[in-house]
DNA sequence: TTTCTATTGTTAAAAAAATAACAATATTTT
DNA sequence: AAAATATTGTTATTTTTTTAACAATAGAAA
């Protein structure tokens, strides 16, 4: 399959989550009416998604919930689940561990990563922390491919260089700092300001 | 002005911050390019941003920092800022409200609320806690018009409504639990697992 | 059995966003 | 003083994303 676009895969991961809480209420089929309202779009928009993942409803039932959700996990997953490590035990290193955790993702955070003595050699919902001195063997022994930042902004820069020459394809940086990567790693950035400041100037304009 | 385009608003908020950083390092002006180079985006982008919102630089000079730090001021923020209240002191919670201190943004958090005991009737950052309870009085005297929910996500439709019934016009959802609000509430939701399956997703494709 | 209905899958159109193209021009260089 | 240069501002084009339109049809109702 050619590379989706990116919206349709962001919404994906949305209809997923929505998917499964679906099953655990009991539900086995679902409309793409019904999907919409979950996730507040339009059914169109659903049922292009899921024809460009090349899945088919029937015409009575919807889709079936169970089948919808494996296909998405084939898509969204590799096969035994990407490993994850997360450079920055603070609140929202911490707060990113646990919720993963809940969830029990495919996605694995197999390792964080800290400085400060009372985070390290610690364990947080599974997940142990190393002192950052051990980046890049646990990195490479770990086979681990995704790095998020959640440090100080100051030092982001200096941790992505250290992921990208520990071997890192995919970096989430929640910092507010912007990076730099080579091509050929994934870079995603995320800053609540700017979510924040979004909301603040439509409210303003309403 | 007409109202600008979601993502230019997006961008102004991240212009301005690398444009303080800019400032803070002494600089006092500068060109579309270093702009686009600082945030990874090209730098017809940022001048067709900088039109969009009625600004003009010189020709030799770029545009004049300070100017366009204030001018995206004008557009983002309101006159004496915006209120704004958290909702759940957990990870995520105090991690935003830290965040904002240090930042000593427009947009000010004036109140946070909880149901645990451990953590109400303290301060957190200058931000003061408060039980639920006290939220639609508090809300409404103080005139927050912006709420963010940081709760687990199985009472987040509760709040959502008590903060609609408070007057909130503007939610920020950080629980991966969609919300339904009036037309006139704006809503805004975010949810850390769509990033880190879309990095994914895109390491695998590479 | 035939008609009706609700829903899918898909193509077409529209809207939004990003990128390219380039004229205008202030400043520097020759 | 003329030519060269670098950069802006803006319009045009392309690409991406969303929305609309609608034919096809499985199953329910008549
Ligand atoms: N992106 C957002 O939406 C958002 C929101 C709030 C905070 N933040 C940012 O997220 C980051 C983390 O926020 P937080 O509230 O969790 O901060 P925090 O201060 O609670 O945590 C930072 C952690 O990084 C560790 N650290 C410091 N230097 C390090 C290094 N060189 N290597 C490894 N670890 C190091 C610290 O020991 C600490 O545990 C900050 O950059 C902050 O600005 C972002
Ligand atoms: N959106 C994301 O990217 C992301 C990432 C991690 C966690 N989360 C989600 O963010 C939310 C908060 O995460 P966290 O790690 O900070 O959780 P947390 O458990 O640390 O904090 C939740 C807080 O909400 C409080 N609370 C519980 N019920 C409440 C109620 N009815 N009213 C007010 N407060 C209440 C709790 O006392 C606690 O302080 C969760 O929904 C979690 O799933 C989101």
């Amino acid at each position: 399959m050619e590379t989706l676009p990116d919206k349709t895969v962001e919404r994906l991961s949305q209809y997923r989550r929505s998917l499964n809480n679906q099953l655990a209420k009991g539900k086995e089929h679902i409309f793409s009416h019904e999907i919409a309202n979950l996730l507040h779009i339009t059914s169109v928009q659903v049922r292009r998604d899921i024809m460009l993942i090349g899945y088919s409803g029937t015409l009575r039932k919807g889709y079936d919930i169970k089948e919808l959700v494996h296909l998405i996990g084939v898509i969204l997953d590799t096969d035994q689940g990407q490993k994850i490590a997360v450079i920055g035990m603070g609140n929202i290193g911490k707060g990113f561990i646990h919720y993963l955790y809940e969830k029990r993702s495919k996605l694995k955070i197999v390792a964080a990563f800290d400085i400060n003595p009372e985070k390290i050699d610690k364990t947080y919902a599974d997940v142990y922390c190393y002192h950052l001195d051990k980046l890049e063997e646990i990195i490479q022994n770990e086979n681990i491919k995704i790095g998020i930042i959640t440090t100080p902004p100051l030092v982001a820069p200096e941790i992505a260089n250290k992921l990208v020459n520990a071997g890192i394809k995919g970096i989430l940086n929640y910092t507010p700092k912007p990076l730099s990567v080579p091509d050929d790693v994934y870079l995603e950035e995320y800053d609540m300001i700017t979510s924040l400041e979004k909301v603040a100037y439509f409210v303003k304009e309403k």
